[in-house]
RNA sequence: CGGGGUGUAGCUCAGCCCGGCUAGAGCGCUUGGUUUGGGACCAAGAAGUCGGAGGUUCGAAUCCUCUCACCCCGACCA
């Protein structure tokens, strides 16, 4: 492509809709651009990289044995009816009716539609298992849209569904997915961390995230770095402290007086200690019962867990709850309340000294209490894991990271192929349901990952993979007959070696073409200039290309280089590349 | 959905508090010329119903009311 007559259209300010880099540099390259609030177009430049992702995707699919398809996005309510997703996933449906009075909805995701086309072919053992998926638009009216392509409300997804006779089968898929997924991040050079996760909303029981850690991403998860457990905060589990506990009433109470003081915050800001000098009591009732969460004043509780240990879904206690307790809302503690509720702690309970804690009286708490004064009745780790937290497998301790969701993979069971009737015979004859999973990627996020992930002030970074050119021309005068000349004729070869190219053949000065350059993230940079009256043209290298790569030709920033070195040099650079980077394609 | 903020030229912003004359700057764009290894210089020029509606006023970008859009912080997700 030559610059001129391509459709680039870079911009020197930083936008000011923009915060982080991804979503900043995206807008500044001309890669995207904004329609509405998490609605973007891909101009031609973004499409090239989206189109590059999706391809990799695609061929780690294909390799897999999975079936390429193309849904529906729009889709009548009653298959979501079935299945309860109508009413559970409303918040974030766009959903409209047709003419008819229809109700429909845009696609969020495709589990519905996909069983349906499943239940109505895969009838017998000797179907299955099937695997299909298809990169496609989903619409998801996000409450908040975010950081560009990071939480769009059109975005693109893969989305990969299995169908199994057994969960021996599905095991199986599952780890060739993980592998597949693998493979796909690192052809486009996005380290990844894989951690455990919670399924939410799509179902089944185990399921993995891929991370990749930026402050730009909206998740957290924990790793251990001695034995390399990794979980997301809402289900990574911590260790306990090997602490005893016998109970030991306080003698003397000592009350503070901590005015409309109500939340942690607030009292570390009056009172001047920690937040770990605190002991939160949260109060939540299941049925009748009343049960009070203690957690460490610098924890969370953590209610997926508190669900999963007690087996039952508390919710939040009211104003009401407290008055029957004889305590008040803000000042709520385990000492001293009306009537005996259970008390369950968390292990960050065990082993406070001198902490202080709500004395169930309006503006006052309780001071220098220790663990040992308060009659509990279980400690259970039932908290979000933080920077610190011991790992529950080889007590090290567990450093938290900001990070950004590419990919969840999930083992559905019969969530759905029950209610949506996916129905087999098996080799008995019986009639079972189908067993699932279900794998997504966020194509359209992974494009923010990568320029997370690489990325400076100014500059791109694209990876091998990823980028929308290999290689970029700057002539450095155009008006020069011979520079001219040269330019179009490497440029030439290059597009005859089916190098992709993009030739800044603009009248412009040096300096903007090189800014351009830098800005676009293109790997590499042939300079055409005064140099050529020695016969030399100069190689550059984006200095923040991956690393990683065991190449030495990216130890230096520039070559110089004879025109008959040159096409050679880029060839051998090129397929060494696609050698070491791609080759893993060929087991 | 709660809290905070912003809408003025293609982009980044000033002007608004304290109403006043033809609404400004830089970048970008157009034309001509000079330049050409790190966002060049000179000259001339085009470009804005000040997000929208209503109101107050002799007079509104500026004050008031309503409204729309977008961004940021929190609970959900690829």
């Amino acid at each position: 492509m030559k610059y001129s007559s391509y459709f680039v259209f870079t911009s020197k300010e930083k936008p000011s809709q923009a915060y982080n880099i991804s979503h900043s540099l995206l807008l500044r390259g001309s890669y995207i651009l904004q329609l509405a609030a998490g609605i973007y177009n891909f101009l031609p430049l973004g499409f090239r990289v989206l189109k590059k992702v999706w391809k990799i995707i695609e061929e780690e699919m294909d390799r897999i044995g999975a079936l390429e398809v193309l849904m529906p996005a729009i889709h009548p309510s009653d298959l979501w009816e079935k299945t309860g997703r109508w009413q559970t996933m409303d918040d974030v449906m766009f959903k409209f009716q047709d003419k008819k009075g229809t109700k429909m909805v845009l696609g969020t995701t495709h589990e519905e539609i996909i069983t349906y086309i499943v239940s109505k072919y895969a009838k017998s053992y000797k179907n299955l298992p099937l695997l299909l998926y298809q990169i496609q638009t989903k619409f998801r009216d996000e409450i908040r849209p975010k950081g560009g392509l990071i939480r769009a409300r059109e975005f693109i997804m893969k989305d990969l569904y299995s169908f199994h006779t057994s969960w021996e089968c599905l095991n199986k898929t599952y780890q060739d997915v993980y592998d597949a997924y693998m493979r796909i991040f690192q052809r486009l050079s996005i380290p990844v961390e894989v951690v455990e996760a919670f399924s939410g909303p799509i179902g089944g029981d185990v399921s993995h995230e891929f991370m990749v850690i930026t402050d730009a991403g909206e998740d957290k998860f924990v790793k251990c770095p001695n034995c390399g457990y990794a979980a997301s905060v809402e289900v990574a589990k911590i260790g306990s402290r090997n602490i005893q506990y016998s109970y030991t009433p306080k003698e003397n109470l000592n009350k503070i007086y901590t005015p409309d003081l109500k939340t942690i915050d607030q009292l570390v800001k009056s009172i001047g200690k920690k937040e770990s000098d605190f002991i939160k009591s949260v109060l939540y009732k299941e049925g009748n019962e009343y049960i009070l969460v203690l957690v460490r004043g610098d924890k969370e509780i953590n209610e997926i867990k508190l669900s999963k240990y007690l087996g039952c879904e508390p919710v939040l206690a009211k104003e009401e709850d407290f008055e029957k307790l004889g305590s008040v809302a803000g000042f709520i503690g385990p000492i001293n309340l009306r009537k005996k509720i259970k008390i369950i702690a968390d292990f960050s309970v065990l082993g406070l000294k001198n902490a202080i804690i709500g004395a169930n009286e309006k503006d006052y708490h309780y001071k220098d209490v220790d663990y040992e004064n308060i009659l509990i009745d279980e400690f259970a780790d039932i908290s979000k894991a933080i920077d610190g937290d011991l790992c529950y497998r080889c007590r090290g301790y567990y450093k938290l990271f900001p990070a950004l969701e590419l990919g969840h993979i999930f083992k559905l069971g019969t969530k759905y192929s029950e209610p949506l009737e996916a129905y087999f015979t098996d080799k008995d004859g019986k009639t079972k349901p189908i067993i699932m999973g279900c794998y997504g990627i966020g194509v359209s996020r992974i494009i923010s990952a990568i320029i997370e992930a690489y990325s400076i002030e100014n500059s791109i970074t694209w990876t091998f993979n990823s980028s929308p050119f290999f290689i970029y021309i700057i002539t450095v005068n155009i008006d020069d007959e011979k520079q001219f000349n040269i330019s179009e004729k490497i440029y030439k070869d290059l597009l005859s070696e089916n190098i992709e190219v993009l030739w800044d053949d603009r009248k412009e000065s040096p300096g903007t073409k090189f800014k351009d350059w830098e800005l676009l993230g293109i790997p590499l940079c042939i300079v055409v200039g005064n140099k050529i009256n020695q016969g030399i043209v100069e190689l550059k290298i984006n200095s923040n290309f991956p690393k990683t790569l065991p190449m030495n030709y990216f130890d230096r920033s520039f070559y110089d280089l004879s025109l008959s070195d040159l096409i050679t040099k880029i060839k051998q650079i090129y397929l060494d590349l696609d050698r070491k980077i791609n080759g893993i394609m060929k087991i």
